[in-house]
DNA sequence: CCGTATCCGATCCGATACTG
DNA sequence: CAGTATCGGATCGGATACGG
């Protein structure tokens, strides 16, 4: 299975960009909202569903699964009847927390320069 | 055109939560890599496309438009012939590198724990 | 309550062809 | 060189129905 070696100037930035492995997993709709929500503690599946409004069964099944895997966040099953299943963060889902929190915040900083600025890519397509 | 109230503890994430604006819009397949490779000054098109192996031309087109839609990329068409366009990024965009790169050290720290998650979760599913 | 299974329309995405 | 236009397959995502 050789590969062809990529020049030194041309990076495999689809293969070998660390930043992807993390982006593909978290970069979705709802996952940072599903860890927010997990991070003022542990809840069960509908009471994440109502927290995200807008999110549907399937979706946040989906997310909640990629979640576990990936080992941010923890199912635990609580044997009644009917069954009760309770989600919680990790400590690894909580560390992701602070740099998410930059990006979050660089977001309320930079909102209105970013909006002006689609305002004026969107007129001059008009004008 | 009302709006249904939320209760006080079912906030709407899907429409009130900044960081879906700027994950959107830069949470995609290329934009990060955009940036970071521009980062490291102007460029023009196919040396961009060059440096990210991959990426078609169609991808590559719409990532750089909704990066200069969002002001976080600057196009400037050098008018010779054959028609020449350079791409840089904006001050807001370098700004964006900031929390970007703390995301980025998350995962190059966070990696192992990452991947042995998804092969326990993996094995569990087949044992 | 907490899912899984299925269907189906909307959307993405790559490949290809063509243009100034 | 730097795009635009178009087409078809793959994938996403919601709605619905059903099961432990």
């Amino acid at each position: 299975m050789l590969k062809e070696t990529p020049t030194p100037e041309c990076l495999d930035f689809t293969k070998a960009c660390p930043s992807r492995l993390l982006f593909d997993q978290i970069g979705d709709k709802w996952s940072m909202m599903v860890l927010t929500v997990l991070d003022s503690g542990p809840m069960r599946f509908n009471a994440i569903k109502r927290r995200l409004e807008g999110v549907t069964q399937k979706a946040l099944t989906q997310c909640l699964r990629r979640l576990e895997r990936n080992g941010l966040v923890q199912r635990r099953v609580i044997p009644v009847s009917p069954v009760a299943v309770e989600y919680s963060i990790t400590p690894l889902g909580r560390s992701l927390q602070i740099p998410f929190k930059a990006l979050y915040d660089w977001m309320l900083v930079h909102l209105d320069e970013v909006e002006s600025a689609r305002n004026e890519f969107d007129h001059r397509l008009q004008g």
